[in-house]
DNA sequence: TCATTCATACGAAATCATTCGTATTATTGT
DNA sequence: ACAATAATACGAATGATTTCGTATGAATGA
């Protein structure tokens, strides 16, 4: 159940679950575009397959150009992440995440009212 | 801005935020106690080394043995850590994470109780 | 057809992180 | 005083991740 991909995997992961599906070229001009440098098509070819002999992700090679789909769900692996984070940097506490992640500028009005809603909805459990 | 710990870097961090002031000898016992294996007195050694050089600690090198303490902040590093999740994984939302975090088994009562209290007092401004 | 283009496969260099051995020097207790 | 103990410094082995070059073969189009 430890599935722990490397940091670029975890990019490649994220390009792939956004487009579902996605050929070697498709996810190497995505990469090239997220981080600003530009990165070799081999490069990422030899990543992919990397993260096909993982097991990380399934392939179609009935065309010539294989289309890669992620085989480990979104949600499994940033529970994971967001675990280990608690684990390791806030010492377990969830709450204490929460409060920081909320603390930014960043969560809104309106996230902050969703969220209201959840935690409600929890407490009717 | 960018201060990027290594996973180990970030281990020997926990250990100074949560001492203070530690001696390689105990970050040593500290960090041989949290994994389950020993580890060389000089790998931890030199890793504190490397950290000085990188800025992320200072050192008191008046007495034999030299006493290190972090110099950047637990609030700092987990504020970046978070951020990066936020970002990465969960596209931004904050909101997204906060239930995530939540839906989790390790909330507790209290701890739901807390954060309830947190969001009243963030809509109050 | 045949040169060009574009795909995969694969080995291996380059880089980065972790680990430890050895040398050297300081401290301590008998 | 000096053997045993314990600390730092530092080079280098090991291991993992990332990067790319080159070989090879399939598709394309002039």
């Amino acid at each position: 159940m430890k599935v722990k991909p490397t940091s670029s995997e975890l990019e490649i992961l994220q390009i792939l679950w956004k487009k579902n599906e996605c050929t070697v070229r498709e996810v190497n001009e995505e990469l090239s575009r997220d981080r600003d440098a530009e990165i070799g098509y081999t490069t990422t070819l030899k990543l992919m397959q990397i993260m096909h002999e993982k097991g990380l992700v399934e392939r179609e090679t009935s065309s010539r150009s294989h289309k890669y789909k992620a085989l480990i769900s979104h949600a499994h692996i940033s529970q994971n992440l967001l675990q280990t984070l608690i684990d390791t940097v806030y010492n377990g506490s969830a709450a204490q995440l929460v409060m920081q992640a909320l603390g930014n500028k960043s969560s809104s009005e309106e996230e902050i009212k969703q969220i209201k809603e959840y935690l409600d909805r929890l407490d009717n459990k």
